[in-house]
RNA sequence: GCCGACUUGGCGCAAUUGGUAGCGCACCGCUCUUGUAAAGCGGGGGUUGUGGGUUCGAGUCCCAUAGUCGGCUCCA
């Protein structure tokens, strides 16, 4: 028997005929093999001149190995449920993994729980996956029950289109994994399926859970008939799985639906209507800090302020192309019937006017109430502009996707030689204004046009030009830089800024576009030097993309401790008893004169039921005193997470929190 | 928009098979008041999202509608 030349994690070695993953490595957490690059079962046989490495359990293919394993389970133990159930797709996803069926009955918590006793007698039961190499023709027999499967075979080949489907039928051969008794070597199970798979079920072991389901499209068109999606999570241990079900718990406590309630920031009366929220006392004190301090910082950076009404003639948007692409997304028009006189003669034209979903095109007529000149330029217009847009019922969600929202928008219209240098400025000007409000980690992601994609309107060249000057700009910042192809606004290219929250979640913030598309519909132009009228290039931003979106991506960012300079109670003081109220207040008004938003409790509850409810409203200043701090004219402070310090004199404890809010510092 | 679940006093929750709506917190009143996350007693407040229907009787069943939640699709 001739020897094989392979080499294993980078090391040569010689190896008989017939060796498998399983003759090369003998740890345990070993549960695949990268064969030459490509993934493979412990079961390879390995060929002569192989480059073959061990897959970790808890690398990042050796956990979609798990889940993807975890989710033929779920299939499995399904079709031994209810025989009727048809196989959709079933991939690893974050965390976890999903599988689709098409069922008649849609599935209950209850049906999940007895899934889950299913799936561990079929990892208890130990079955050996097994990968058989089939063809077209062969497997549309074996799967003629299977009518997704049927689809998926047909567009084998073709990525694009198989999308989520490619863990199915990926590049390659077209293959199937058996699921096989390793008592009775019978078949119990199969799917078409590119693999790899653990070596058996009973590897997954039961560090898993299912979590929900919901229906969901069948290959993601909303135009397909939607299926029934299962999704669960999978881990190598049971710490893993609590640790990630805890990480769960914590984003939901921070969650800003949660604590806008818990601390009186916002509401979304049912009265109103869905996606419009109202900001009450506590949360307008920090929503119009943010405001003041965005308008100051836009004020020295040389941007005027405009205003505009809420709602427009139709010809507005016709004109700028909104209403042809975005009619769905806007509130239906309201409708100014013609009126007629009784010789039929019209008296009043009739109109649509519309509530804006944009700010762009009352800027531009800013713009063109004058001739313009290139010593006008660049002309920056920045306006808190309310906007209403008729997202979809089943898309609203707290403050991050509203129908009626404000932007922190402007427009910057520019040469197209200083284009570029006006660019880099905004982009560190946004840059540094969202590190004021204490968001620090950032990548910028690139959204470009999507070739022959017809919402794109506009010339080759005119694109070309401009996401060759963003992903310019946006390489000199330094910034990791994502591309996302077929992003981009109708009319142009953009850059988003990404910020990464408290908890490694990534918002998309700020967006910068780029527009040479509206000047030319609206006939924009100014005088140049020489004195020829050349048109402007428009630029779009918006920092915090909306201010509802923003306050909501803070509020989950502090988890409601918001720095004392945001905080719509900065200072509380809690008197030991009610003796030393007044020495207190005094100190109190001391702050209140410098601008601090300070109260002292002087209510009849017990000072440590003082100091749990203003922990709980997450007061960045507990301000204690008894007859040792007034005796030493001093104070004592406590912190929202517990911490004190106590006798700190008066002055300085003043000191302090006059610099912990003058300095945006978080405490 | 689609699929599913949910909707009880300000908030969080209870109400066996359809049979007179309860609790905690909060609120109001009184009493109490010294050191770091809940003092005690008493009181008021809901007809159960809304509109229909079934029934002798509905918070509990049916239909519609609004809103919320979890997904899918979408996000200028």
């Amino acid at each position: 028997m001739s020897d094989l030349k392979i080499t294993v994690d980078g090391t040569s070695r010689e190896v008989v005929a017939d060796t498998t993953g399983f003759n090369l490595f003998e740890s345990r957490s070993i549960v695949a093999l990268r064969v030459n690059g490509e993934l493979r079962d412990l079961a390879y046989v390995v060929a002569d001149g192989d480059s073959v490495e061990g897959v970790e359990l808890s690398s990042p293919d050796g956990l979609n190995i798990l889940r993807h394993s975890a989710a033929h389970v779920l299939a499995q133990a399904v079709q031994n449920i209810n025989p009727e159930a048809k196989l959709g797709i079933g991939p690893p996803i974050k965390d976890g993994f999903y599988y689709d069926f098409d069922v008649v009955e849609p599935f209950t918590p209850e049906d999940l729980r007895k899934l889950e006793k299913e799936m561990d007698r079929i990892i208890r039961a130990g079955q050996r996956f097994v990968r058989r190499v089939t063809n077209d023709s062969d497997a549309r027999v074996e799967l003629s029950n299977e009518p997704y499967k049927l689809e998926l075979i047909g567009l084998k080949g073709n990525t694009d289109a198989v999308g989520d489907g490619a863990a199915e039928v990926g590049a390659g051969e077209l293959t199937i994994y058996d699921n096989v008794n390793p008592q009775t070597g019978e078949t119990v199970w199969k799917d078409l399926c590119r693999g790899p798979h653990l070596p058996n079920t009973r590897m997954i072991g039961n560090a898993y859970s299912l979590m929900r389901s919901a229906a969901a499209y069948w290959r993601g068109n909303e135009a397909n008939k939607q299926l029934q999606r299962v999704y669960g999570t999978a881990w190598p241990s049971k710490d893993e799985l609590k640790a990630h079900l805890e990480r769960l718990e914590e984003a939901a406590k921070r969650d800003h639906r949660r604590i806008g309630a818990e601390l009186d920031l916002f509401s979304f009366p049912e009265e109103i209507g869905s996606g419009l929220a109202v900001f009450h006392p506590k949360g307008g004190i920090i929503r119009r800090v943010m405001e003041d301090y965005s308008r100051k910082r836009h004020e020295e950076n040389g941007y005027d302020f405009v205003y505009s009404p809420h709602i427009t003639k139709s010809n507005l948007f016709e004109t700028s192309g909104h209403l042809a692409w975005y009619a769905d997304g806007m509130f239906p028009p309201m409708k100014l019937d013609e009126e007629v006189d009784e010789n039929g003669i019209v008296r009043k034209q009739g109109q649509d006017y519309y509530l804006k979903p944009m700010n762009c095109p009352f800027h531009i007529l800013v713009y063109k109430s004058q001739s313009r000149s290139y010593r006008d330029l660049p002309l920056r217009m920045f306006e808190f502009g309310t906007v209403y847009r008729y997202e979809k019922s089943g898309v609203v969600h707290g403050l991050t996707r509203v129908r009626g929202l404000t932007q922190d928008d402007a427009h910057l219209f520019v040469t197209q030689e200083n284009m570029e240098e006006e660019l880099t400025s905004v982009i560190g000007f946004v840059l540094g204004l969202l590190r004021d409000y204490g968001l620090t980690d950032f990548y910028l992601e690139l959204s470009t046009r999507e070739e022959g994609n017809p919402k794109f309107v506009g010339s080759d060249e005119i694109w070309e030009r401009a996401t060759g000057t963003l992903s310019r700009v946006a390489e000199a910042t330094g910034l990791e830089l994502v591309p996302d192809p077929g992003g981009a606004a109708f009319y142009g290219p953009k850059i988003s800024v990404q910020a990464r929250d408290a908890i490694g979640r990534t918002w998309q913030m700020s967006t910068i576009q780029l527009d040479f598309n509206l000047p030319e519909r609206f006939d924009l132009e100014y005088a140049a030097a020489d004195g020829s009228l050349k048109r402007p290039v428009m630029i779009h931003r918006a920092l915090f993309g909306s201010i509802e979106r923003f306050f909501g991506v803070l509020t989950e960012h502090y988890a409601g401790h918001f720095p004392p300079w945001l905080a719509p109670l900065q200072v509380a003081g809690i008197p030991i008893a009610d003796e030393y109220s007044d020495y207190l207040h005094e100190i109190a008004s001391e702050l209140r004169s410098k601008g601090v938003r300070v109260i002292v409790d002087d209510s009849d509850d017990r000072m440590q039921k003082k100091i749990r409810n203003h922990t709980k409203d997450r007061v960045p200043f507990m301000l204690i005193a008894g007859e040792e701090d007034r005796s030493n004219r001093a104070v004592s402070f406590r912190f929202r997470d517990g911490s004190q310090e106590n006798g700190i004199p008066v002055e300085d404890a003043i000191k302090r929190i006059l610099s912990a809010i003058e300095n945006k510092e978080q405490v």
